[in-house]
DNA sequence: ATGAAAGCGCTAACAC
DNA sequence: GTGTTAGCGCTTTCAT
């Protein structure tokens, strides 16, 4: 332990042969005697030399190995949503098999914190890629573009010299919205996701609607209204949780001229609605009907099971990760939208009389 | 954009100056005239040059600032787990204003699979935390150290040579449990976290209470026992999640001589034995009392707020950040033990009489 | 305040 | 099958 730690050149010189075999003997990318990588390898662990530095592997082979993926919000609040915990799982677990490292960068969280996460100018990675990547300032994505780092974008915005991964949230929500329609029910209520990164909470006035910033919002939303619904009310809540669901559900559920059904733009928040609607001490789906948007599995809501437009998340994760693999080929890769499936549960039914 | 990615002697020559001077006016660490700085700096927007190359500096430098992170699971289940989430929120948080990027790397999923995950051996990092560090064999760590990457281990055994950052959770159950008995509980039941990466669920066999290889797990019923108390029952979980606490509630409350209190090694858990009590028909606090671990804010129990012994996660996250500084620095950091608070709620109240 | 030079540890041509 | 050589892009003494 005296001294530094050995090199590739320490272990070359001990078994006797040149530092370039001696690389062969670990890469095994090459030819090779067995018996000259036997020496190289015994020599190694004589040494205690653990295997070639990354570092410099990864500065000869100009790759780092790393995929940087930017989480759309601050962590605790982005992990808090299984949705984006799902996509990361896929992702890594692709990522992984293709030998890439995920390197978490946190993305902006208060308007009031500087906009880009220094990860972001300077942390070593190949391929970014960014999570809810739909807003219309990409201070991110302005960043990583003038460092020439190529970049996945995930429910964002198509747009030209892209990349993006997406679902058809659209046609899911309009299918959810005409299933409830298809129940007879006319008073319907919108429970969205935030407009932007203002974090507003409530009744959304009429003129805010076409204000729209995150592009996952506005997409839902239209799927909503693509089917000729006028939603009695459109509620906007801050973050994708079931607390604001909740809020939202109290405040559409109260009062007698309250809709018979309410479309979620996702899972947390539809799960929030039920349990306003149980604790006003309406029945689900009698009295109201809810249906989500995720297709998560929520196994506190028993014994309803939310009715849900489901998207394939460990897919999407792995369609972002073989994108990926295609920006690292220098190949450019083509837009991939998923499809996504209503499934009725429990928590939808014909309107009441 | 036709030739090569330009490099700083590539600005450095359109500057007219010498490379270290380039290096000195993009690092700031270094006497450099600002005209002399300027021009550099306008060479580099000339060429599209977007600061020093990561990997070029991490070899120089011999350090890749980069942290490994071994999540204790399949990341899917790790992150379905609030705990985690918010320790690495504050773990991420506190390591980036240290300019330390974390690297996700996968822990032991199944037995099946190979245990360590390719990245542990072969990733560039400068440190290494292991979530859960507390199984008895670890490959993971006996990677690491061969490597020679100084590792910390949170919630793992205390052993010589590791670098440990935990919680008093043996003394924070026994709090726990103390406010049952001091309620006047006789009949009380655990549920606990894996005992070992079996996976075994269900009521545990006296001769199995011996052989619990999950340090964490052992402690936190350690603590329950510290208190004199002989459990009616101990249930073992499969992984701390609401459906598995579920299912243990409907196994230990069914029948007469039920306990009247369950302690449980986490709120998911307690929180499955709400529902579970809930659907029963037993009402809670009044005909069973429960209580758990980790201080989690669970609004889709409400109305009930889960009596739970509560952990500082984001500080756990900053004290484990703090520990890899200290490594980085090349100190050894002591083990730290971070204090937990009992929280009452409305889940437990006087045993029935 | 600036420049020259060395070298971090490795891999990949290429020659033998 | 093995060795020689030349960098990858940068930071950091050390001179000037």
């Amino acid at each position: 332990m005296s001294r530094q730690r050995p090199t590739l050149a320490d272990v070359a010189s001990a078994a006797k042969v040149s530092v370039s075999t001696a690389s062969l003997a670990f890469s095994g990318a090459g030819p090779i005697a067995a018996a000259t990588r036997q020496r190289v390898l015994d020599a190694a662990v004589e040494l205690g030399y653990s295997g070639p530095n990354p570092l410099g592997r990864q500065l000869r082979r100009g790759r780092s190995g790393i995929v940087g993926v930017v989480v759309g919000d601050a962590l605790k609040r982005s992990f808090r949503d299984p949705v984006s915990v799902q996509f990361l799982d896929g992702l890594v677990g692709t990522l992984g098999s293709l030998g890439l490292g995920v390197l978490l960068v946190p993305g902006p969280s208060d308007p009031s914190q500087p906009a880009v996460d220094p990860l972001v100018e300077s942390a070593a990675m190949d391929v970014a890629v960014v999570m809810w990547g739909g807003t219309s300032d990409h201070p991110v994505q302005d960043v990583l573009q003038r460092r020439g780092i190529p970049t996945v974008v995930v429910e964002g915005r198509r747009e030209e010299g892209v990349v993006t991964v997406g679902i058809d949230d659209r046609n899911g929500m309009a299918e959810a919205t005409r299933h409830l329609l298809a129940l007879g029910h006319e008073r319907i209520a919108v429970v969205t996701l935030p407009f932007d990164a203002s974090r507003r909470e409530g009744i959304v006035p009429p003129e805010r609607l076409s204000q729209i910033d995150w592009e996952i919002t506005r997409r839902r939303l239209a799927g909503v209204t693509d089917t000729g619904l006028r939603p009695t009310a459109v509620y906007e809540t801050p973050a994708s949780l079931v607390e604001h669901g909740h809020a939202a559900g109290l405040e559409l559920l109260r009062g007698d001229d309250r809709p018979t059904a309410v479309v979620c733009h996702s899972d947390l928040l539809a799960s929030g609605v039920v349990l306003a609607a149980r604790e006003l001490g309406l029945r689900v789906p009698q009295d109201v009907s809810v249906a989500g948007f995720d297709g998560l599995d929520l196994p506190w809501l028993a014994p309803d099971v939310l009715t849900s437009v489901a998207q394939p998340l460990a897919d999407k994760g792995a369609a972002v990760a073989h994108a990926v693999e295609d920006l690292l080929a220098g190949e450019t890769p083509v837009h991939r939208e998923l499809p996504v499936t209503l499934r009725v549960g429990t928590t939808t039914g014909p309107a009441p009389a």
